[in-house]
DNA sequence: TCATTAAATTACTGACCAGTCATTAAAGTA
DNA sequence: TACTTTAATGACTGGTCAGTAATTTAATGA
């Protein structure tokens, strides 16, 4: 009693296996954080078993630490690439801003949020790894921004590092209650879009010059 | 070979050991997290044993939620009633912010902080009482002072609850970086009321009126 | 078709930790 | 002093999960 030729219980893919479970520890990583994300959830997720993981990675920090930088860094890279090419300061500001929210409500923010927050007691050198690789870097390459901004006339001047911080901070949280989702309700049904225009025009209100544009100051 | 009288092994304190109980895990939960704090740990900061902990709480979580009760609302209900008492609304701002930053910076804030984005899934009861008498409490609060500044005209017109939560989103990032203490340099060396003076000028720059050249500032 | 290889599975091990319970000893009482 | 009460202890249990190793099976090719 059995089908003629019955499909394979499972494929050979070494190809593809890394990038399948990369994908799928993203996805569990974000949910759970790394100490709470279970290997036999990734590997459900990305329908395999657990022990293929280990064929291809060789412990849960180093796969955690794959899926950083496979999404990460090449996103700094990107927005520092970007800030060359752009002349106006202001202009490359708001490009920032805007990748900056993309990137900050993709899946993987959260999992770094919580590497740092939560866990940086229970992984300390990844969560050092992430705090300079990640975090400072970010802060130099819009303090630069600020800084040619500030020197164009375009903004207020201020110390740019404060400014940067406050920038950062603002769309940090704000990432921080999109994920969240349910349970924050001021912030459940707006559109990422809208809450967009508030940041920016909050930190641009904040920053524009002190006395009006036909009025210099001394 | 023996000591006239030796001190006891131990002493029975019972009306002592829920305050020592509770203190101890303020600070476990402040540096572990809902998840991986240890009872263990609890017990050896507090000088106890992990049993004597069950003769006063009934499990875990019981205890965390205890702990939050005895920190949290109190400090909102404080904010609440200095509001009712304070007529000029920039003052009673002031006093907010004032009142908050201070809880933020205590061992607690981190501790709610981590239960809400980062053990929401494994606590989903925690996560939803502390979102709704904690954040939104809170948010309620700073938009009604806010509104009353508007009325006042001595913040410019906006959405208050948008304003609110701009406030919250400057003040908790960076209190979330003081916590982690270390690892961003960029704030590392600053003191706390530098830090504060910088959010609260921020903050009220982006929201003084727009014409007005009566800016309250520092 | 059958032997070989390597990809994938699955059952297992050991560490860890919340919660329990039998035992110990401090303090109260007569 | 002896007897009772109850606070406190700490060894133990049971469940969970990262990582391992023995085994199975898909693919390859002679």
């Amino acid at each position: 009693m059995s089908e003629a030729i019955s499909e394979p219980r499972w494929r050979r893919l070494p190809e593809e296996r890394p990038r399948q479970i990369l994908d799928a520890a993203l996805m569990v990583f974000a949910e759970r954080g790394l100490a709470a994300a279970r290997l036999d959830d990734i590997a459900k997720r990305a329908g395999l078993s657990k022990g293929t993981i280990y064929l291809y990675f060789p412990n849960k920090e180093e796969l955690f630490r794959e899926v950083i930088r496979n999404s990460v860094i090449a996103f700094i890279e990107r927005g520092e690439a970007q800030f060359e090419a752009l002349d106006d300061a202001l202009q490359a500001l708001d490009a920032w801003m805007e990748g900056y929210w993309a990137w900050l409500r993709s899946p993987v923010f959260p999992a770094m949020h919580r590497l740092v927050n939560s866990e940086s007691h229970s992984f300390p050198d990844l969560a050092a790894f992430y705090a300079k690789e990640v975090i400072e870097r970010a802060h130099r390459l819009v303090c630069e921004m600020l800084e040619r901004a500030m020197d164009q006339g375009m903004l207020r001047r201020t110390d740019p590092l404060v400014a940067a911080r406050m920038l950062s901070a603002l769309f940090v949280t704000h990432a921080l209650w999109y994920h969240q989702g349910t349970s924050i309700k001021s912030i459940a049904h707006i559109p990422d879009d809208v809450i967009f225009g508030q940041l920016r025009d909050f930190f641009l209100h904040a920053m524009r010059p002190d006395s009006s544009a036909a009025v210099p100051h001394a």
